[in-house]
RNA sequence: GUGAAUGUAGCUUAAUGGCAAAGCCCCAGACCGUGAAUCUGGUAGAUAUCGGUUCGAGUCCGAUUGUUCACCCCA
């Protein structure tokens, strides 16, 4: 055991068992997502810190002290804790802001170095959705609506829509204020992380789960209050939209996001079914980030799904992996067949497109081989022997019923197989 | 980052401080050219790591490390 190499803290093998579940759900994913003219981009993991310090906020937990950030030769990189910022920086970069639009998304790992948990890791993996140049909120309706869908294909029910708007920064800045003003009047009665984010991120507090504050965390101001008037009618735009769509949601006049860049519109998708960690799919609108990371002004919106959540709460909810096995798998026993099968499970591939055939590797015993046909599952097991070798034919035996072993001529088989598998269909459960 | 629990074969789990076990899995055979059932046999662990207490430690103590739970944070 001590001699075995260990991943990193947080960092998590995908073996297969599990990279079939993601494989599966990540095609369903990019389905919904794909359905509604979204274009995948696939950007570096890497970025220079700037560009994380600037969208982020300095003085948020991931900037402050959850980045992985090294100096390359006198630049400070940083493998990327989240995938807008980059999605910005790349839109920018490449000029797709200019009196254009933009649908896009993408997938993959990103690295946070929290203390890990379940549902946490310091590699995690996100789809991440983001519509930039539209300033709502029919997008704002249109993204949530996209989330919805997915839940809604896949079966996942134990999930609920919160969202809240926080207004423009000018509002956000006076309620901020109202807000500093309210909890240092009550100061005496804060718990000790509470005071602290006084400091940093006043917004947070209202977050705080000590049952001892909720009295006055039930106090305090409400965002709702300080909206302005635009941000308020946008707010009321997105609710008529998704009361439209049929898409249930709450209210909650205490969302806020732990990053620096969003305004308006917030949402979050959380479920009961995952502990600690009950936020499965989040995003909201960054009307400013696109400028502030040196583009034209551009409004823009997105939202982040973190994969490993996603698939555990699929899971949760009685979602099942439909098993990929093998349509045939190949016998071969005696003198000369290996070759022939070799050849023939070729042909077979070729002129069977996409059906799935395993040739029986290593040799082994007839029994053997029998025995790692019906272990893989296969739906068929072909056997080729030195007697069907010189008759020119070969044995085709059904694993899963009860059906006949038949013998098919070896030019018929093609033909044959295509017949049977598309009878029966080439995936069963 | 704070507090707590936990770590024994690939997996699931045994072992009053006294010889480290079992089931599953895997391999082979019983069975001759036919898988699943049954039976027989076989392979495999420096009990997470390092140190301490003890005649003796998987078991007790300390540290380290991984995982997990809550907080924190967030996807």
């Amino acid at each position: 055991m001590s001699k075995k190499p260990q991943t990193v803290r947080g960092m998590n093998d995908i073996l297969p068992e599990v990279a079939a579940s993601w494989q599966y759900l990540e095609k369903e994913v990019e389905t919904v997502i794909e359905a509604y003219g979204y274009r995948q981009v696939r950007l570096p993991l890497l970025e220079h810190t700037e560009v994380f310090r600037r969208s982020i906020g300095e003085v948020t937990d991931i900037v402050e002290k959850e980045m992985y950030t090294f100096d390359d030769d006198g630049d400070s990189l940083t493998l990327r804790p989240e995938a807008t910022a980059s999605m910005v920086r790349a839109g920018i970069t490449h000029g797709l802001f200019h009196n254009q639009k933009q649908k896009l998304w993408t997938v993959g790992p990103m690295f946070r170095r929290e203390r890990p948990q379940a549902g946490r890791y310091r590699q995690f993996h996100q789809f991440d959705v983001e519509a930039m140049g539209y300033d709502g909120p029919d997008v704002d309706a249109e993204l949530i609506v996209m989330s919805a869908r997915l839940w809604a294909r896949l079966g996942i029910d134990r999930i609920r829509l919160e969202i809240n708007s926080l207004g423009v920064p000018e509002s956000r800045v006076a309620y901020r204020d109202a807000l500093v003003e309210y909890f240092n009047g009550v100061k005496n009665q804060l718990d000790e992380d509470s005071i602290r984010r006084l400091d940093t991120n006043p917004l947070r507090i209202l977050d705080s789960k000590n049952p001892d504050m909720q009295d006055v965390v039930a106090g305090a101001p409400v965002m709702m209050d300080y909206l302005d008037e635009a941000s308020a009618e946008h707010f009321e735009g997105l609710r008529a939209l998704l009361d439209v769509a049929g898409v249930e949601y709450e209210i909650n006049p205490r969302l806020v996001r732990g990053l620096d860049y969003y305004s308006r519109t917030v949402f979050e998708w959380v479920t009961d079914a995952l502990g600690a960690q009950n936020a499965v799919c989040a995003g909201g609108r960054y009307d400013g980030l696109i400028e502030k990371l040196g583009g034209r002004p551009t409004p823009a919106i997105g939202w982040a799904m973190g994969v490993e959540r996603f698939v555990a709460l699929y899971e949760a909810c009685g979602g099942k992996i439909p098993e990929v096995r093998p349509d045939v798998y190949l016998v071969a026993v005696g003198e000369g067949t290996l070759e022939r099968a070799f050849a023939l499970a070729e042909e077979l591939r070729a002129d069977l497109d996409g059906v799935r055939v395993e040739t029986n590797l290593g040799g082994g015993s007839f029994k053997s081989q029998m025995k790692r046909a019906d272990k893989s599952a296969a739906t068929y097991a072909l056997i080729l022997g030195e007697q069907e070798l010189s008759e020119g034919r070969i044995g085709l035996k059904p694993l899963r019923g009860n059906d006949e072993q038949e013998s098919i001529a070896l030019g018929d088989l093609a033909s044959v197989l295509k017949q049977k598998l598309s009878g029966q269909g080439s995936q069963q459960e």
